[in-house]
DNA sequence: ATAGCGATGGCCTGCCTGGTCCAGTCGGTG
DNA sequence: CACCGACTGGACCAGGCAGGCCATCGCTAT
């Protein structure tokens, strides 16, 4: 329950409110969450702690917002509602748009929603929170395997929710040991394997 | 440069030393490492603060001994010398002992290693550590993918690094995945997908 | 215009944190 | 038995942290 009453935002407030959870979300992406303070929030939003107070009821809530964020902009830029990956050509364009979106930040950080996982593992508060955004890209995934098998381009065999789910532990996976390494290779290894996976199940066309 | 003089332990000191680390490393796989106060260590291994920096040079110099303890557990865990994955049934033997391990804790955190590496992204002291463990440990599952190469039990097209890089991915994705959703699938579907990627590329015996 | 309320600013505080210091103990060695 | 250096205990500190307080500003509806 956020003591801040969405209910009454006035669109200045609104936009002080968005002001403040892209700087957290850019903040926190950089540095971690538990390296980020609200007196950086506050100094990287040109805002008071008063109003980190008025618009969040406590750091937990702002974090819960920052996942938020991350969760819309994640599923924004991996536009799988416009573009399922419902064919093979659709996953490789896929594969080369997540890999474009992270060569941007030259592999420096993982996932945000799964670096905030796993700082927040043992959070019994904000596990929901990603549970619900990991579980949504997971489905956006499955959704175009599903098209995939409905329209007869995948072997019936084949379940479309695993393999949605390990190639959202490819992106994951890869994206951490990237991080690490600080080149692309481990990641293109991860979603490269899985892809070639989804390949042998796929039925090519007459 | 570590301002601890490993040359000069006495018996008890590396036992008083070893002590702290593997309550740290315990600490912080539960807690995560931001969470784990120095105090918090103390109290756990009954020690004094004196003791802490007598042993480490600082905070730092701590989680790398705890990266390295991480780094020695799971590899002895991981049993990749003993008993490596250089056929198909020792893959899966290799399957059912990483889901084993895991089950224990519940799926309630991600790999230690995994996490220290999401929380230290960007920490240039730290990274050479972490890499020099994921390689090793990547290096391992390679090795074992390699005999199945040079031994005709995998095709010649396969590329062992890549494929380990992609086992070891799925390790670490499957096991965020877990950690949120609480339950072993994730895990299984990532580890299961890259296996029948490796399955497909092998060889059947004569 | 003015009352009311959301938005804002800056200050304050109590607690926790990493890190320091020093006084003292213990076991081995000449 | 004197000594030395590793080892231990605990008090202490300065800075940083989340969070709270209160007075003020400015928009908007009546």
């Amino acid at each position: 329950m956020p003591a801040a009453p969405t209910a009454a935002l006035t669109a200045q407030g609104a936009a002080t409110r968005r002001r403040i959870v892209v700087a957290t979300a850019a903040l926190m992406a950089r540095h971690g969450m538990a390296r980020t303070s609200l007196d950086d929030v506050r100094a990287a939003t040109s805002t008071s702690k008063s109003q980190l107070y008025h618009y969040f009821s406590d750091k937990a809530d702002l974090v819960r917002a920052v996942i938020e964020y991350h969760r819309d902009t994640v599923l924004a830029e991996q536009r799988l509602v416009e573009e399922p990956v419902d064919a093979l050509p659709a996953l490789a364009r896929w594969r080369y748009r997540t890999l474009a979106t992270h060569r941007k930040h030259g592999f420096t950080r993982p996932c945000p929603l799964g670096r905030i996982a796993s700082e927040l593992a043992g959070d019994d508060a904000a596990r929901p929170v990603l549970d619900a955004a990991l579980t949504a890209w997971r489905d956006q995934l499955a959704t175009g395997l599903q098209i995939m098998l409905a329209e007869g381009r995948l072997r019936a065999d084949a379940d479309p929710v695993r393999l949605a789910t390990a190639l959202l532990g490819a992106v994951q996976g890869g994206l951490l040991l990237a991080s690490v390494t600080r080149d692309a290779r481990p990641l293109q290894a991860c979603l490269d394997t899985v892809i070639d996976c989804i390949t042998a199940l796929a039925i090519p066309a007459d």
